[in-house]
RNA sequence: GGCGGCGUAGCCAAGUGGCUAAGGCAGAGGUCUGCAAAACCUUCAUUCAGCGGUUCAAAUCCGCUCGCCGCCUCCA
């Protein structure tokens, strides 16, 4: 039983689908004028393993994650750069699907653009309108909020209060200050598109209800984004979607919250914001990924230096064991003999907890998709896999192969639905780490000294094999004599 | 001003009524090693911002105080 907090009750439920068996799942996506910052990540990181945790389920999922490519700051850009809108959402959609793709996060299985969808968007309007809860002003169309009862509910605040709070100059034509926009009309020279009341282009809100409503339905299971948009972005899609069609929206809200930087909301307006390009430039994507699982995904997370080498050292504990494991079972069948006939009873606590532990996985995700405290449980039997490999002489060989074979196939399996943990580790060590390290040297070089040293420890000759060991560090490079011969590992 | 959230060890971070307060990083001691690293073992919060209250029982619930943050304007 999957439980999960719905920003709309303020508490924890138990999900039940709409359609037994089914999830519909919509996150809000970026507005494409610029490059994605960590802040984005976070959130698409957050829902990716959502979605991937509901198929772990046995839910057949439909995910719908969209980008918005018509809004002020995209026809700003554009003039800026003295190209198009179109080709300024274009440039960055396509820069956004890369930052994904590195950071592992999947395609969703809709990705509408809102210019696709403004004869829905049209169409939802005009059935407010008929509704009475939005009327047309000069080529505007604006919401009606005093005709919807239950604006507020998802924000918990009253019209009083938002009134009493109002930072922004309101227009005066409005019926009322907090109607908001559903239709624009254009300005020359802005993208534009025919409409009853006009050329226009559609309010930013509108677009999600028209895009939930065409992919998903009238009512669907979960609607995610960050936790800024709750107001008024989701309180506004409420009333608009449950004006328009009279049923519930939406049945849960997941809401992520903030990357900080120094204790400060990342963002673009306090400047203090790293896209996800200068960050995968330093840090390989997949500690960033870590990082970001490592904490709740509703709590905020602070991006720093010192946190991101946290999670830099826990993939490298990671496939330090993950090698371990590898190199023991390398060349060996598994027996077909029964384990209870050859694991040694002090250590059938360990297999069962293996045996188990993707469902010890499964009841840490359960509550509210907790990857911190399945990363912790991970790292658990991390230790407990690393005992067992370090005692490995005393094993039964029949009984290791069994249990570590176990090991291996239940931490796979975990590494699939948080998308970390997948690479062999060579592919860490050598590729990831080293491609982020000061390693000075080439790998000929490294592995030329090596032999040299190895040559100096046959005769003996520690004060060589030393001195080897020396350069090598402050080239970077860590030295490991270990039974199968001298590894090595960027520092 | 309105509304909401947070404060757990040197750092990161789970835990929201009841077994010894997960896990990681850093630190100290040890085993192993030619040296080293990794790994393993031991150690590292009688205590959960502070003060009161409820309860047989609270980090967990309630109240107050202090500190920090977010939303109320575009924002993941």
């Amino acid at each position: 039983m999957i439980r999960l907090y719905n920003t709309l009750t303020g508490k924890k439920e138990e999900f039940v689908p709409v359609t037994p068996g089914v999830m519909h799942m919509y996150a809000c996506g970026v507005t494409v004028y610029d490059y994605s910052h960590v802040g984005h990540a976070r959130g698409a990181v957050a829902f990716d393993v959502i979605q991937r945790y509901f198929r772990r389920r046995g839910y057949q999922v439909k995910y719908v994650r969209n980008f918005t490519d018509v809004d002020d700051k995209i026809i700003n850009r554009a003039k800026e750069e003295g190209i198009s809108p179109a080709a300024v959402a274009k440039k960055y959609i396509d820069a956004y699907q890369e930052d994904m793709k590195r950071l592992g996060v999947d395609r969703a299985d809709v990705e509408p653009l809102a210019t696709d969808h403004i004869r829905e968007m049209i169409d939802v309007i005009k059935r407010l309108v008929e509704k009475g809860l939005a009327y047309p002003l000069n080529g505007d169309v604006y919401f009606r909020v005093k005709n919807f009862p239950e604006y507020g509910k998802l924000s918990k605040r009253n019209l009083d209060d938002m009134m009493a709070g109002a930072r922004v100059e309101v227009d005066a034509r409005k019926e009322y200050p907090l109607d908001f926009a559903l239709w624009k009309a254009s300005k020359p020279g802005e993208p534009a598109w025919d409409s009853p009341w006009g050329p226009g282009r559609p309010g930013w809100h509108i677009e999600c209800t028209a895009m939930g409503f065409k992919h998903l339905g009238e009512t669907f299971d979960i609607h995610a984004g960050g936790k800024d948009l709750i107001f008024p972005h989701h309180e506004n899609e409420i009333a608009q979607s449950e004006g328009s069609s009279g049923k519930r929206f939406v049945n849960y809200w997941l809401h992520n919250g903030f990357v900080n930087i120094n204790q400060e909301k990342m963002s673009k307006s306090l400047g203090n914001f790293f896209t996800i390009r200068d960050i995968l430039d330093k840090y390989d994507a997949e500690i960033v990924r870590l990082f970001l699982l490592s904490t709740h995904y509703r709590s905020p997370i602070d991006f720093s230096d010192a946190n991101l080498k946290d999670a830099r050292a826990g993939l490298d504990r990671f496939y330090t064991m993950k090698e371990g494991v590898r190199n023991f079972l390398a060349g060996k069948k598994v027996p077909a003999v029964k384990p209870e006939e050859v694991i040694e009873a002090a250590d059938r606590p360990l297999y069962e907890k293996i045996q188990n532990f993707g469902q010890t996985f499964e009841e840490a995700m359960d509550d509210d998709f907790n990857t911190a405290l399945a990363i912790g449980i991970l790292y658990d039997l991390v230790r407990d896999v690393n005992k067992y490999l370090a005692e490995i002489d005393q094993k039964n060989v029949q009984a290791a192969i069994l249990l570590l074979t176990a090991a291996r196939d239940a931490f796979d399996d975990v590494s699939r639905t948080l998308g970390i943990f997948l690479r062999e580790p060579e592919e860490w060590f050598q590729g990831a780490r080293l491609g982020e390290s000061k390693v000075t040297l080439s790998v000929e070089q490294i592995e030329r000294y090596i032999h040299e040293r190895n040559e100096a420890r046959a005769r003996k000759d520690w004060a060589e094999a030393d001195r080897i060991r020396k350069v090598l560090d402050e080239a970077g490079v860590a030295l490991f004599d270990r039974a199968g011969g001298t590894v090595w590992k960027p520092k």
